[in-house]
DNA sequence: CTAGGGTTAG
């Protein structure tokens, strides 16, 4: 089906990164505020940015970037002019009084334009301004997220107090700058300006955003000897600071500490252990917290639900989906999103949209929540559907809304609808968000593109932890190991410390190409070198990699010695190599394991029975398919499909629901004649069916792999690669039958299967055929 | 002037 994005795109023609956008420090529009006043109050001179507005940083980190959501233009003219208007019924009856609630009002109705008339007309009275004035304007800068003006405006100031401190500090610490903050928090005791709880508490707040410990326990021991330890909300902020960097020990002592509690003092250090993976901790501390008689409120129950969902406590989840019905929160917004988020991460999607479809309001954050969990656990066809409904119901979407797009894309592979949203981060200045530069390194890589993959993280100003992840598993995808390894050396060398997940992208860069040295090298120096605990992924990846290398004892014997909880997918693992390797005993053994934890995994059965019949045990393959009867389990459809100007064509096998099914199954023909005459032999063993050879041959020629790159073919021009993905592992003759293809052809064909990328070119594979 | 929270990228 096709999916039409509500976008206008005219204005773009070309998807490519633009580098211009790529960093908008660069093109900073200051917000000017014309001192001789009067012009200003003229709408059509007014000079606001409109896009984005960047405040220098030292970091050079993408959390400089901020980006004034802009409101439909008209409303805002609409609020402006109204303000305006009021200012000037007011004639010279105004007095600081009366701008002090404008300005509130602004901060209102969010009116940074608002604001600055209101700014200009305090200029052009002549009334001289005192403190509480010059503070007001301040926070009515720094709330409507203009650092940059908030900024000009202290500078000016004659008459600084704590306060103006206070909100400059404050207001660079929540906007996410927090070496700035820090700087005027320096610079502000430089000065002899006296602290307060309140400074010190949105000094932690910056050391908890930067992850900066040390200077986090400077600020302490300043605390302790200044007598603000007792102060509840400095212990609050402390446990968060301590929390957000890691240590939560330290969190939990100082929480201990506290002399008394209040709510935040419950969901700082509830959201603490849920952070830290301390998940359980969270939930019983929240039991806790209710014994203790503390009020809950929204927060609580947005950080204990995620607790939830982060663990699959669907059970937990509901019953505090219970409580907040009974004590009347069910309908906050916030409590909304996290039910949503929480049900769609359990995988009960069906719940998270009932939530979604009865919120009385939604915000951004719930149209996010829900399309990413439609990305992730539902479908991408519904992402994308909801994603176009948000915006018909007025609502922009944000960096969020965009990198889940974005991975939704690469899911489902259809590069020409992620080239198009590209395009859309390009006009719409999201690009500059590293979240949605992260995803994009991701869509190419998952689409196969992984040259266009490496230019888009290369042009990442910044690379963090996870653009570095990205492009690593992108490589390994495509079983580019030694390009893998290379970049994981290379982040360390510019200072970028890896995390458990990209271990995940190394050792399944070692497993695609078999390097087993290297990959017991890189398990073992995870704990004793990077503090990271080999995880589940991390052990599957090694009987993966183990297995697949034909050390089936070695790769079983590593699952007996397993220090953490087997899965269903290290076992998957051991199976896939049994059946590679035809070792039919081990093989039936992981199936047994597998079925013991997902009874219903149809894969399984399949694998098993084409183990059986790869060793010509056809009795045992008759069980299997008595049993997968018995059990009403029916063969996963194989499912294949090409994106042909942004619409998706979906196959399974011996498919014949599609509109140009005639000329498809030609073409098959065609190409099957074709691939004989150069010594094709097909392999019956890889058909499940009890059919005669003939038909087999048949069955094997129809499957969804081959419609699937038939489709492509009669639908693109020559030359044109073809990108085919598969949702199981790409068939033993199907890969065989694409080698030929690929030649008789003279095209390249992409091929991504559910575990890797398969480059087909002039008769070879890029992976060796070792997959 | 207010700490605390929900959504994202691998």
């Amino acid at each position: 089906m096709q999916i039409n994005l509500t976008m206008d795109l005219l204005a773009v023609q070309t998807y490519r990164y633009n580098n211009k956008l790529s960093n908008p420090l660069q093109h900073k529009q200051h917000a000017s505020i014309s001192e001789s006043g009067s012009s200003n109050l003229n709408i059509n001179s007014v000079k606001f940015p409109c896009n984005h507005i960047g405040v220098s940083n030292s970091s050079g980190g993408f959390k400089t970037i901020q980006v004034i959501k802009r409101k439909p233009k008209d409303e805002g003219i609409e609020q402006v002019r109204s303000i305006r208007n009021y200012v000037y019924q007011q004639g010279t009856a105004m007095d600081s009084h009366a701008y002090v609630l404008l300005l509130l009002e602004c901060i209102r109705i969010k009116s940074p334009l608002g604001g600055q008339q209101v700014h200009a007309h305090v200029i052009k009275s002549g009334i001289e301004p005192e403190v509480l004035l010059l503070n007001n304007l301040l926070n009515m800068y720094v709330k409507c997220g203009v650092l940059d003006c908030a900024r000009q405006v202290f500078d000016k100031m004659s008459n600084r107090n704590l306060v103006s401190w206070t909100i400059l500090i404050m207001g660079h610490a929540h906007d996410g700058y927090g070496k700035e903050a820090l700087g005027l928090f320096r610079q502000m005791r430089r000065e002899g300006v006296e602290t307060d709880q309140m400074t010190f508490s949105c000094a932690l707040k910056a050391c908890a955003d930067l992850g900066d410990l040390q200077i986090g326990k400077q600020i302490y021991a300043h605390i302790v000897k200044t007598g603000f330890e007792s102060h509840v909300s400095v212990g609050n902020s402390l446990v968060t600071m301590y929390a957000k960097c890691g240590s939560i020990e330290d969190a939990c002592n100082v929480f201990d500490r506290m002399t008394h509690w209040n709510t935040v003092s419950w969901t700082a250090m509830l959201s603490g252990y849920a952070q830290n993976g301390y998940e359980e901790d969270a939930i019983n501390l929240f039991c806790e917290m209710q014994w203790s008689g503390e009020k809950s409120n929204h927060f609580t129950f947005g950080t204990v639900l995620q607790a939830c969902a982060s663990m699959g406590f669907i059970k937990q989840a509901r019953e505090i989906h219970g409580h907040t019905v009974r004590i009347g929160f069910e309908y906050h917004v916030t409590v909304r999103n996290a039910l949503v988020s929480v049900y769609a991460k359990c995988g009960f999607i069906k719940d998270a949209c009932k939530v979604f479809d009865e919120s009385t309001h939604r915000n951004i954050v719930s149209w996010n929540s829900m399309i990413a969990g439609y990305g992730h656990h539902g479908d991408g066809e519904k992402a994308l559907k909801l994603f176009c409904e948000m915006q018909q119901a007025g609502m922009k979407p944000d960096d969020f809304t965009l990198a889940s797009i974005l991975s939704t894309c690469a899911t489902r592979a259809t590069l020409e609808q992620g080239k198009l949203v590209h395009a859309y981060t390009v006009k719409t200045g999201f690009l500059a968000y590293i979240s949605v530069m992260n995803a994009l390194v991701t869509l190419y890589a998952k689409c196969g593109s992984i040259g266009e993959a490496r230019r888009v993280f290369d042009e990442i100003p910044a690379q963090n932890v996870v653009s570095w992840t990205a492009i690593i598993v992108g490589y390994a995808q495509h079983g580019f190991e030694k390009e893998a390894l290379k970049l994981f050396q290379r982040m360390q060398q510019v200072g970028i410390k890896p995390n458990y997940i990209t271990f995940v992208g190394v050792l399944s860069a070692c497993s695609n190409v078999g390097l087993v040295d290297e990959g017991w090298h890189f398990f073992n120096c995870m704990s004793r070198d990077y503090d990271i605990v080999p995880g589940v992924e991390h052990h599957a990846c090694m009987v993966d990699l183990l297995g697949r290398a034909g050390l089936l004892d070695e790769a079983e014997d590593f699952i007996k010695r397993m220090s953490v909880q087997s899965s269903a997918t290290v076992w998957r693992n051991l199976l896939g190599a049994c059946r590679i390797h035809g070792n039919v005993e081990m093989g039936k053994y992981a199936a047994e394991k597998i079925l013991e934890l997902e009874p219903h995994d149809v894969a399984t059965y399949v694998i098993l029975s084409n183990i059986y019949a790869a060793a010509c045990r056809w009795d045992a393959v008759t069980k299997v398919r008595a049993m997968m009867k018995d059990r009403g389990i029916k063969k996963e459809a194989g499912e294949s499909w090409v994106e042909i100007n942004s619409t998706v064509h979906s196959f399974v096998s011996g498919d014949r629901l599609h509109p140009q099914s005639r000329q498809i199954y030609a073409k098959v023909e065609e190409l099957t004649e074709q691939m004989k005459k150069q010594g094709y032999v097909p392999n019956t063993l890889c058909v499940l069916h009890d059919v005669e050879e003939k038909q087999k041959e048949t069955i094997l020629c129809h499957h969804s792999e081959r419609l699937a790159i038939a489709f492509g073919l009669i639908s693109t021009s020559a030359e044109t690669p073809i990108r085919v993905v598969k949702n199981l592992r790409v068939c033993d003759d199907c890969h065989n039958a694409t080698k030929f293809i690929s030649k008789i052809v003279g095209r390249e064909i992409v091929m991504r299967d559910i575990n890797r990328f398969h480059h087909f070119k002039d008769g070879l594979c890029s992976c060796g055929d070792y997959w």
